[in-house]
RNA sequence: GGCGCCGUAGCCAAGUGGUAAGGCCCGGGACUGCAAAUCCCGUAUGCAUCAGUUCGACUCUGAUCGGCGCCUCCA
């Protein structure tokens, strides 16, 4: 890797514009990303997100950057209180419904780090539960209320964002605008202004609450993430990211909370990943078209190829998830793979059609430059994906007549490394045999020898239930790979 | 009503002023005992429709049709 990781442009929310990232320390990026609220299940759109995330951060990574990387876990929200108190008395102590409120979040939590895990995505250095930083969100509350820019209702603590005049420049939306199109919620108190948002609730009866110097209550939806952003990253974060639908109200939200305390920009570079529809339709409950990870995984879908198909589409692009694409991705992986395998071997070049000739060396640095050319614009996957696949197509060809050197191909397989990095879905995977495999493919030589061909095919097919392939090479040797 | 996105082959999907990348599927061929893998050839005279700008448009402009999102639950 370089010594100055090379510049890589993101689609800028705040400016609708791709713009070159320009980190605030050389070489190094601070990541903040919106995470999950840790209630139910993580469904294949929440998912894409986090893949989308992923796939972000393990491209600075790959380009040399250091990445520092936060995300925020909520665990106390309008719908877990919901879901998790229901079986409590009415007269439950707090300590029971704060009990109640973490048997429901600690769980869902697991699961959603598990869900991580199946599909590759790394752990972030930073995972901040919202409700281990309560003192932080007060302290932030208070200051924003010394600022001018807060004010209490009966309890309850609201930003005023007649007080910032950039509110509104993440959504692009004007005031005029936003008032009539604002709903009422019953639930709220009074406010200044329908467009003020809360940032701490008052406790109601059957809610577990916190001490706070305005009463008993909880933090508003908005703030956690401004307080542990802050408070982990610092007062100038490069890269913020999230779905499009949080763009308004809780990204802009959050400007508001961070700016108005800061008083200056807070993050440089806003990123947003598209939504996914399945088969040509919302993804919706009502429409027996809503997967969770666990729903696919028990059908036999392979996480992997869940994660090729999503990161092999542009993240800024609505994604159509079906069946039939995940056949593509499983069967795109494949080829990958293969190539990898064939390129970790030693290769036996045994003629056949042929273009021209080609130099390895040079069509791969070329390959690599493309790559990372268009990783580098706007993470631009399904173009860096097609730039692989011809490398891997001349190299084929190349190889098949005249077999790449040890050298060439270690060089391949370190640029298969090195995009491994970010969409891992092509690792190197261990080559041990074990003995009952070993015996099968000796098996099955002796009964080629002896042109017993009806028993060579019945071993080959039992390895083949045994997710062994064999590959007969040129030379007569026989290789194998995993299906 | 306001703001915005999208419509490219059977499916997925780049390109975004100079004459249609790539993947999957499909057909033909080579190689093979047969396979597998791989290679070769083929698969959109056309990029929702119509009109315009231009020497030239999928790419710019306008209109139309269709799909989607946001406008205080939302990845």
């Amino acid at each position: 890797m370089p010594k100055t990781p090379p510049t890589l442009s993101l689609f800028n929310t705040l400016t609708r514009q791709v713009e070159p990232v320009r980190p605030v320390t050389e070489g190094r990026i601070s990541l903040y990303t919106c995470g999950p609220t840790v209630y139910n299940y993580a469904h294949i759109g929440n998912l894409r997100t986090f893949l989308f995330q992923d796939l972000l951060k393990r491209t600075f990574r790959a380009a040399g950057y250091q990445v520092q990387h936060c995300m925020n876990i909520t665990d106390v929200e309008d719908k877990i209180i919901r879901d998790s108190q229901g079986a409590l008395a009415a007269d439950a102590s707090n300590e029971e419904r704060h009990a109640a409120m973490k048997t429901l979040t600690d769980r869902f939590t697991t699961i959603f780090l598990e869900d991580l895990d199946t599909l590759g995505i790394l752990p972030a250095d930073h995972m901040p539960r919202a409700t281990d930083y309560i003192p932080q969100m007060i302290r932030l509350i208070q200051d924003l209320e010394a600022k001018g820019l807060a004010y209490v209702r009966e309890g309850s603590v609201y930003y005023r964002i007649a007080g910032l005049p950039q509110y509104g420049c993440l959504a692009h939306l004007d005031r005029e605008g936003m008032q009539s199109g604002a709903s009422v919620d019953a639930d709220e108190y009074e406010r200044d202004s329908v467009t003020d948002f809360v940032l701490w609730k008052a406790a109601k009866p059957g809610e577990p609450w916190w001490a706070s110097p305005w009463g008993p209550g909880r933090p508003g939806w908005h703030i956690e993430c401004s307080a542990m952003g802050m408070d982990l990253l610092g007062d100038r974060v490069d890269l913020h990211s999230g779905g499009v639908d949080l763009i308004f109200p809780h990204h802009e939200n959050e400007i508001a909370q961070s700016e108005g305390c800061l008083g200056h920009r807070w993050v440089n570079h806003w990123v947003h990943g598209e939504f996914l529809m399945v088969e040509g339709q919302k993804m919706a409950k009502s429409l027996g078209n809503f997967f969770t990870l666990r729903d696919l995984t028990a059908k036999g879908v392979d996480a992997t190829a869940l994660r090729y198909a999503i990161q092999s589409n542009h993240y800024r692009k609505v994604l159509n998830f079906s069946f039939e694409g995940l056949r593509g991705a499983e069967n795109a992986l494949k080829r990958i793979r293969a190539f990898r395998a064939r390129m970790e071997g030693e290769g036996s070049a045994g003629g056949g059609p042929w273009k021209e000739a080609l130099d390895s060396t040079a069509r791969l640095a070329q390959a690599r430059e493309s790559f990372w050319a268009t990783m580098a614009d706007d993470l631009n996957t399904p173009e860096a994906l097609a730039e692989l696949f011809t490398l891997i197509s001349d190299l084929n060809a190349q190889d098949d007549h005249v077999a790449l050197i040890r050298e060439e191909r270690d060089a391949v397989l370190a640029f298969l490394d090195e995009t491994d990095a970010i969409f891992a879905a092509w690792p190197h995977q261990a080559h041990g045999l074990d003995a009952e495999v070993e015996a099968l493919i000796e098996a099955r030589r002796a009964a080629k020898a002896a042109k017993n061909w009806a028993e060579a095919d019945r071993v080959r097919e039992q390895l083949r239930t045994m997710g062994i392939v064999l590959e007969d090479r040129k030379d007569g040797s026989t290789g194998w790979r995993k299906a």
